[in-house]
DNA sequence: TTCCATTTGCAAATGGATTGCAGCACCGGG
DNA sequence: CCCGGTGCTGCAATCCATTTGCAAATGGAA
């Protein structure tokens, strides 16, 4: 709670859930199973960084649906806490899997050129917003934090990756 | 560096900036000084918290302008680091006047239901990043927090503040 | 004062996200 | 196995922050 927990934990966060566990999830919360619902599932199951919906609508083979009806679900599944929404300040959301029950939030550093994600396990807020809330008397505290950068690679091929 | 910084440091940021200091700036970087932009950075140097384009545009008062300029300004003032970009993550940039060179920059706490923004002067993230930076060879390293709850009045008066 | 690059106002265009609506599908009860 | 109600979906229209094209207006150096 108060260390910069894990130092070199998973470089890559790695499908963990099977498609069935995360159907079932759907089930004990009253929603229906339906095609799109399990397309968005399975693809957001195989990727290992959040993705935006449009990612996810492209991702989607001949399982093809409707862009809204994305939108409409991962509202849907972020209030039934499978999935979490990212803001990378570029106007667009991105939403990657809960890992499970106690699967801690975790952060990102992102190449501003290429937008290569790296996932960051160490988080060092959740104590300052302990003691925000406790000076503030505020509750249901949370944070988003990212982290912005370039790659190693960009840096090599110039600033001539992303215009 | 490695400290959590100031614990109590100012609970409201105060303007310190007279508009001349800020033209004069305008001015050692070859810019224009006209009319809709001394407006914008006078509106800015009297408050205390961050703005939106349109919360700008709106406390213009005669001195009014367009909506495109100030988007337009806004990017050249903050190109030239005068002003800072947060990002609240509900879709609409907000802007706050830098003070002066080494201005460190803060973080905010802002209430769900009312919006209200409590200026936090405390900043971890930083040790992270060079961490970070170093163990993934990441260059020029930024990152962004921002903090969330319900703050005491709105929590008093029930979820009821804004729909 | 003159000239030109920078700015501005206006209107149209973008692009992510949301919503109204009618038809379809999941799934518990019969 | 079939039926009906509620929840979902596709589609199109809409919303809203932000951007952009363009001609006219304006700083400010010569």
């Amino acid at each position: 709670m108060n260390k910069p927990c894990a130092q070199h934990a998973h470089p890559h966060r790695l499908v963990q859930q099977s498609l069935t566990e995360l159907t079932d999830k759907l089930r004990a919360r009253d929603r229906k199973i339906t095609a799109p619902r399990q397309a968005v599932l399975d693809v957001l199951r195989r990727h290992a960084h959040p993705l935006t919906n449009r990612e996810i609508h492209a991702a989607l083979g001949k399982a093809d649906c409707d862009l809204a009806t994305i939108y409409r679900n991962m509202h849907t599944l972020e209030s039934m806490g499978l999935v979490k929404r990212y803001d990378f300040g570029d106007g667009t959301a991105r939403f990657e899997l809960v890992q499970g029950e106690g699967d801690p939030h975790h952060h990102h550093l992102v190449c501003r050129h290429c937008h290569t994600i790296i996932e960051v396990e160490d988080c060092f807020p959740t104590e300052l917003e302990q003691r925000l809330a406790a000076r503030h008397g505020f509750t249901e505290v949370s944070h988003q934090l990212e982290f912005f950068g370039v790659c190693p690679r960009c840096r090599r091929d110039g600033a001539a990756s992303v215009p």
